[in-house]
DNA sequence: ATTGTTTTTAGAATCATTCTAAAATGGCTT
DNA sequence: AAGCCATTTTAGAATGATTCTAAAAACAAT
């Protein structure tokens, strides 16, 4: 399990990535990790902290959520052309994503089965698999 | 079956789609529907326009490809922020995408099985579901 | 405290895409 | 052919998310 709630987890878990535990990186572990998972843009977390009272640039933010995702921390999702998410969720599962709000809600992984792939050329290795299943919310977003 | 080659099949093409078959259009439309399917983005296209010789704005390109694919004549691919795909090939499935060359291959769509899905909110409906097999040259692009 | 490394930051730069407003073109009618 | 009006194209400016730059701040180790 990777539910950090104690300061500590917090600390252990940025170190535990190579990354000094600066107040930046912590304040923003402590949003990404205190709550449930979530799925976040740069400039959502960005003002975010400012809201919190807890300034900090959006160059650094970008800078942490990138960190934080080469560590294996978060996962970054690809589902709207010119804007990244965030995801705290890192196990196998996929997303549904409602086109009018740009809302993100996670599907179970093993809703998914995939058959025959077709052969890779030589010493490629699949990534990752994402599947996105778009929806369009009939009724004006709540 | 849409595979187009003669002349008027594709001035059939664009007027079936609801615009004026103009040169620009007409000659994107051959670029686009004379050879096998195909994953272009709009500064490809673009740069293939000119160096055939006949010159568009980047901006008509941008036009064109938005008014195809409203049209359904194209789909549209986000699988890597801030870029976007166009795809000419509209029947349903899905995409083997080589991370370090940015190249596209299709998979077809019945490799796949979609399980249950969670219910969604009132009025809302699918509009398409995405997957995308994302893969790891390990050795350096052919 | 001193030093050398890492991190943060403000602001500039990038880059794909969209917008703007003007010029060109197309389709009709006379 | 000439005139008219709607549609299309275009160059260039604007946008917006992201990345870069180079300097200041924070940090860790001596
Ligand atoms: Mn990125
Ligand atoms: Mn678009
Ligand atoms: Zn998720
Ligand atoms: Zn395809």
């Amino acid at each position: 399990m990777r539910q950090a709630v104690t300061s500590n987890d917090i600390i252990e878990m940025v170190r535990d990535a190579g990354l000094r535990p600066t107040r930046q990186r912590l304040s923003l572990a402590r949003l990404l990790f205190s709550g449930g998972d979530r799925h976040v843009t740069a400039e959502q977390l960005h003002s975010e902290s400012l809201g919190q009272g807890f300034s900090v640039s959006l160059a650094t933010v970008y800078n942490t959520l990138h960190q934080f995702t080469t560590a294996g921390l978060l996962r970054e999702l690809v589902v709207d052309a010119g804007r990244s998410y965030f995801d705290t969720n890192i196990s196998a599962h996929h997303h549904l994503y409602f086109e009018d709000s740009g809302i993100l809600r996670d599907v179970a992984g093993d809703n998914v089965a995939i058959g025959e792939l077709p052969a890779l050329p030589e010493g490629a290795k699949i990534s990752r698999i994402d599947i996105i299943i778009r929806v369009k919310d009939c009724a004006p977003a709540a």
